[in-house]
DNA sequence: TTATTAATGATAGTAATGCTATTTATTATA
DNA sequence: TATAATAAATAGCATTACTATCATTAATAA
């Protein structure tokens, strides 16, 4: 059985859908890559075209601009994210579990066994933990919020909150707590290798430590009285 | 009683010490405006220039480009807030207290009445909470961290998480739930209003809802056994 | 089959940005 | 007063971030 996922991003976010074309894919492929690779502040639509092997104005003709990219990305990321908690904690029984279950995912403790031919999910990742920010840190935040662009995120961050709330019905924060694991998960990943000095995570290789911290972090909040 | 509050950068932070001169203190204080009305991306050296009555390369004889000023300012930021903090738990027997104190810093909840003439705070706080993240975020954050750009940061990180040891002495992530309360701060302060259904915080005006979130969720994770 | 449309490619051009180098003016010191 | 050191002003250049035009190819419809 194939089943192949097809995630639709907010239209506002491209001038051509990149879905529908090799062109559109090879800019989503090579643009994770190479923003993984370089960075987003050095990342230009010149060098892609050229690792592409188009112009400049081609690619113009998918996005605006290099920072709606970025925010197509990482919508796209929380599309994904929410898809794959529905997916993952789907029958299941208890909402500790799926509380941990979204830890897990968010953290990417389990790897996804699913590949996207022309999304390098992994990448991806890392572009959300190192960059996603910079989608939401603008001046024009007011605009791209009224035409909907963080939508994804805002239903990610509002399933789980359900998830908080069905857990600890009293607890008067949920939405501040999911967006805080979010975030935290992020930022965590980042100091762990970049600042460790901002973190008590040592030599682990992996995100278990930061999955126990966060698992303690949420549950501890959760199970106290108010 | 004149207390003059002097705060010292790292000096791999700028060209010529800014503090020294008249052009460089109207560069700190028309760069924190200018980036606090039009932000960090529309933000040039040029403008600024402008603004000042002064030329680009001016400018440049201060600062190495707009990102190392952007460091400077934020690293200033935490300097000082490392110095409030000393300053308003000095002599405080009880180190719950001194957490509180620390969290109604973080955000801003008491106003500083000393007022420092060329570095407007209120506006640099939110420099901080809407930009601050942009100074590490960057591909060159190993060269930068080598260069101990980041240490009052670190420092910061470190008293705090020093408050939580004392407090929990068991507790075994203190840095990490230290970095966690500092970003939360800011992330919150940003979505209360940007995003605000990231948030539960309603059309509360100030930052009473915050306060009580990150006191709750600190001492939550604290009192929680292990 | 041909006509029509849509997508891409090639080329060029503009304004702003990010930065450097050189010259000119000012101040401090011998 | 001469001269060295410092700062300011001017000019310039390479890159970035776009926009516009037109030729070419591929896809589809008449």
């Amino acid at each position: 059985m194939i089943v192949q996922l097809q995630i639709k991003v907010n239209p506002a976010l491209y001038l051509r859908d990149p879905e529908t074309s090799a062109l559109g894919k090879n800019i989503l492929k090579h643009g994770i890559n190479m923003i993984y690779d370089i960075g987003f502040e050095e990342f230009t639509f010149k060098k892609l075209a050229q690792s592409i092997g188009t112009t400049e104005a081609g690619i113009y003709r998918y996005f605006e601009n290099k920072h709606r990219l970025l925010t197509y990305l990482t919508t796209w990321f929380w599309t994904w994210m929410d898809y794959q908690i529905a997916f993952h904690t789907n029958n299941m029984a208890d909402t500790k579990q799926k509380i941990h279950t979204v830890i897990n995912l968010l953290t990417f403790h389990d790897k996804d066994a699913h590949t996207i031919e022309h999304i390098p999910k992994e990448q991806l990742h890392r572009i959300v933990v190192a960059e996603g920010v910079k989608s939401y840190l603008t001046k024009h935040i007011t605009e791209d919020n009224k035409a909907m662009l963080f939508m994804p995120y805002k239903d990610l961050c509002h399933h789980i909150a359900l998830l908080f709330t069905d857990y600890a019905p009293t607890y008067p924060y949920p939405h501040s707590l999911a967006s805080t694991l979010i975030e935290t998960a992020h930022h965590q990943i980042y100091f762990k290798d970049n600042l460790p000095r901002l973190t008590d995570y040592g030599g682990d290789k992996h995100f278990q430590n930061i999955t126990i911290f966060l698992r303690h972090l949420v549950f501890s909040v959760l199970d106290a009285k108010l």
